[in-house]
RNA sequence: GCGAGAGUGGUGGAAUUGGUAGACACGCAAGAUUUAGGAUCUUGUGCCGCAAGGUGUGGGGGUUCGAGUCCCCCUUCUCGCACCA
């Protein structure tokens, strides 16, 4: 026989599974249908080992499910856009479209490399025109509904960039650009923004989703949501003046000893007083010019300016002073907050750094008795649950959560407050100063102003003859082919929009687009079309099972979301979740446990080893390496030890043809529990992504046949072997498909096999081990039989010669068996 | 500070409901084979000890006949959020 040599199988069954199209999706197979997505990649333009890491355990699933008798959809696409495109452009001069769609071919290769059965038929690429078509058509159906809109509005810029960013993409406490790690900095720009905050509430809501803890707690701290009250105060002296103030906590609002607004709240320059316009504007112009890092950095300590204006507190009538200061965020709320020191860490710091008073106003019950006075704080009372109220007039006594309720109701019965829900989560800004990117589809007309794009003239075009030069401003405002356009109302001049989407928008509807890749191809477009072959989608989607990095934890898994509330409520869906399942796997890291990167020189280099050992060698360690979802480390000299395992494999299944009915039943029998209770194992483990104990289980089945190996030719040494290869095709599909085409040509594809099943029974071990403990520790293990009863099983215990040994002169005063497991005799 | 998760051999990692700690692999050691190297095979391998035995899952305490697993305290690390009112 042969060596194993894998490159001489791996792409003959690649091309072979392909041509033959044996793992195509089949709408009429009458089976179950199940959609596994794995994150679209970037075509950065070489395939990185994390995306093996990402890949080859997904595609496992996919190949386990098929052969569990589902219909699997397993498609595979380019998330396109994006700036790398663009710097590339600019430091190589070549258009982003063929450094795109070079990597994209160079891409499909490595990917056809892994052997994955991955639904090539399907495939899109973001950036094509025909895909980011419906992108544009989405928006404008967005824009008819109110879910998109325009705003003038601070955003976060990156001068790098010459960018605006999302906020999720703007990080740390430095408040850096996600890509180049420059400080961002606030400008003032006409922005798009679509309504997510609309479904702030139903996001949620993770009601029969199975995700994990991890990434829900994530989502729910991004969205932020906090039940309080909003309420009004008066200016003194300037009635017409108020504003609102936002607080979770209504029960301490006698405590309030002063007002902060954010130093660019609106009303800051009606309300300063003459005398201290001086201070308040060196002030904010301080903050301005201030950036972020500094705002934040400064050891959180509290500084403000009084405006010299005293606000009114509507519940007991008394005068606070009114102060700014850049510990309160405009974004946040309403921009303003009631200072209540004695019971707020930041605002008991602001006041004692100012002199103000710093009145108890809720305490423990315990406290009743002797109330602290407020000017002996040595810190606040942070006190919520089962605080009560004093020195707040009529609402003295009452207990938390009474004490929101009653205040809150007061307020409203006033009519000066009423309950309110805040968000951290802000509407989703798309606008994207880039060129390469979905240009967003609406012309400003001069005297018609905005208008959006006509369906029948989507998609709107991105030139292909754009010049990139490092001016920090899109290409698309110097490109007039693309600027000059005619007013679809009037007719009369009009500038396009040269800002582009977000490429989240792209990957919040891409596997809608795998199910009907490209439909209406060429076709004029109408506003009640149906993006997608709407039998289909609804036969195919939710997906069953997503798969990608915990990176994507509030960004896109949150948008995607979204995205699919939004096309349900425009009719266009008819389920509002995305996907049921999600699994994270975790990151692989470098030799040396750190993030791989090029300048650490710890990139491992997934070609290379599919060169040496082979792509199902390569697949079958990453999975081995440990549980999906923690990552791994990579280490070099660990593959070895599945190569060797393949081999063995390889070499175990030489010993097929022979034949013999001379083998002992006692081997029989051990051969065929061993093979059921890994069937069981591998079965379940792979059910739950467990891939590592997966491997090691069948590597057992390895290791008991080379024992076994008078059974060679048997029966059931036959079965065994069809069977581990049964549950090694999933892992490692090219080589168990030679291997099964060896032994069982006339059954066809080793993929196309039903999964093994196990038997109970089978799998039961009729000797077991019993260990037997005295006052707990383990003095003797005895092999009896498994069916033995709880009196039996004492009983032999304590006749076992060593146990006897360790109670001589001992008076047993208690036995505890564990029937099938353990005996533990207590001895005085 | 808040939230989530994790600390098990030289290494990656296994351990149903609390019931044999270290499966499976890497590495290492000895041996076999080989002209040699490599490859392969066999055996051994938590630590201390010649052995009997003792000891052992980040540290300390507790519950229990019995704790890697449950409870309390501490500690270290990773990730996310962070002046959110």
């Amino acid at each position: 026989m042969q060596e194993y040599v894998p490159k001489e199988i791996e792409s003959k069954w690649q091309q072979y599974w392909e041509e033959h199209n044996l793992l195509d999706f089949d709408f009429d197979s009458g089976n179950q249908k199940f959609y596994m997505l794995t994150m679209l990649p970037y075509p950065s333009g070489d395939l990185h080992i994390g995306h093996w890491y990402a890949m080859a355990p997904s595609d496992c699933y996919a190949r386990f499910m098929k052969m569990k008798g589902f219909e699997v959809f397993f498609p595979i696409g380019f998330d396109a856009f994006g700036l790398p495109a663009e710097n590339a452009a600019i430091k190589n001069n070549i258009h982003p479209k063929s450094w795109t769609y070079e990597n994209i071919k160079r891409m499909q290769k490595q990917l056809r490399s892994m052997g994955n059965m991955f639904a090539w038929k399907n495939e899109v690429a973001s950036c094509d025109p025909e895909y980011y078509k419906w992108s544009q058509w989405f928006f404008l159906r967005m824009l008819e509904e109110d879910m998109a809109y325009r705003e003038y509005a601070p955003v976060d810029y990156c001068n790098n960039c010459q960018t605006t960013l999302a906020r999720e993409q703007v990080w740390g406490e430095e408040r850096v650009c996600e890509r180049c790690d420059n400080p961002v900095v606030k400008k003032d720009l006409n922005q798009w923004k679509l309504r997510i905050t609309k479904y702030a509430d139903e996001l949620l809501d993770f009601d029969g989703l199975d995700w994990p803890e991890r990434v829900r707690s994530m989502q729910e701290n991004w969205i932020g949501r906090s039940e309080g009250v909003e309420f009004e105060l008066k200016i003194d002296g300037l009635k017409a003046l108020s504003f609102r103030v936002f607080t979770t906590r209504p029960d301490t609002v006698f405590g309030m000893t002063f007002c902060v607004l954010a130093p660019e709240h609106k009303l800051v320059d009606q309300i300063t007083k003459s005398e201290n316009k001086e201070i308040v504007k060196t002030y904010i112009s301080a903050a301005q010019r201030k950036d972020e890092i500094e705002r934040t950095s400064e050891g959180k300590s509290k500084d403000g300016v009084f405006t010299g204006a005293y606000a009114v507190n509507p519940m007991n009538g008394d005068l606070v002073p009114v102060w700014i200061a850049d510990y309160v965020i405009e974004s946040y709320g309403t921009g303003a907050i009631m200072g209540v020191p004695g019971h707020d860490e930041r605002d008991f710091n602001f006041a004692r750094k100012y002199g103000l008073k710093t009145p108890v106003v809720v305490v423990s019950k315990e406290q009743l008795g002797l109330i602290p006075d407020g000017d002996e704080l040595a810190e606040p009372i942070l006190l919520k649950e089962d605080s009560v109220m004093v020195n707040s007039a009529e609402f003295d006594g009452v207990v938390w959560p009474d004490s929101f309720n009653q205040v809150a109701d007061h307020m409203q019965k006033e009519g000066f407050g009423e309950r309110q829900v805040n968000f951290r989560l802000h509407d989703w800004l798309i606008s994207r100063q880039r060129m390469w990117g979905t240009p967003i589809p609406v012309v400003y007309c001069d005297s018609c102003g905005m208008q959006p794009v006509p369906y029948n003239e989507l998609p709107v075009l991105l030139p292909d003859d754009a010049e990139f030069k490092p001016t920090g401003e899109s290409p698309l405002k110097y490109h007039k082919e693309f600027l000059k356009t005619s007013c679809p109302e009037c007719g009369g001049d009009a500038v396009r929009e040269t800002d582009t989407m977000d490429t989240f928008i792209c990957s919040s509807w891409y596997y809608y687009a795998y199910v009907s890749p490209y439909w209406k191809k060429g076709q004029t477009l109408v506003r009640d079309d149906n993006p997608w072959e709407v039998e289909k989608i609804n036969h195919l989607c939710p997906v069953d099972q997503y798969t990608g990095g915990i990176e994507h934890a509030t960004m896109h898994l949150l948008y995607f979301r979204f995205f699919t509330k939004a096309l349900a409520d425009l009719g266009l869906l008819n389920f509002r979740e995305p996907t049921k399942r999600l699994f994270n796997q975790g990151m692989i890291l470098g030799e040396d446990h750190e993030k791989m990167s090029k300048s650490r020189g710890n990139v491992v280099n997934p070609d290379m080893l599919v060169k040496q050992y082979g792509t199902d060698t390569v697949r079958a360690y990453l999975m081995f390496l440990g549980p999906w979802d923690a990552g791994a480390a990579w280490n070099p000299q660990g593959i070895e030890g599945l190569a060797r395992f393949f081999k063995s494999v390889w070499t175990l299944c030489n010993s097929y043809e022979k034949s013999t009915d001379n083998v002992s039943p006692d081997t029989e029998k051990k051969l065929r529990k061993s093979l059921h209770q890994t069937i069981k194992k591998v079965t379940i483990d792979l059910q739950n992504f467990r891939f590592n104990t997966a491997i090691a289980a069948v590597m057992s089945l390895r290791n008991v046949l080379k024992a076994q190996a008078d059974g060679i030719g048997s029966d059931v040494w036959k079965e065994c072997l069809e069977k581990m290869l049964l549950m090694l095709a999933p892992i490692a599909p090219h080589i168990t498909e030679e291997l099964w085409q060896k032994i069982k040509p006339e059954s066809g594809s080793v993929h196309r096999q039903q999964w093994p099943t196990f038997d109970e029974d089978m799998a039961a071990d009729d000797l077991i081990t019993l260990v037997v403990q005295v006052n707990g520790k383990l003095r003797d293990r005895l092999e009896i039989p498994a069916g033995s009863s709880k009196d039996e099983t004492e009983k032999i215990a304590l006749a076992a010669p060593k146990v006897k040994s360790y109670l001589k002169g001992e008076q047993i005063r208690k036995v505890i068996v564990v029937p099938g497991r353990l005996v533990n005799i207590v001895s005085s």
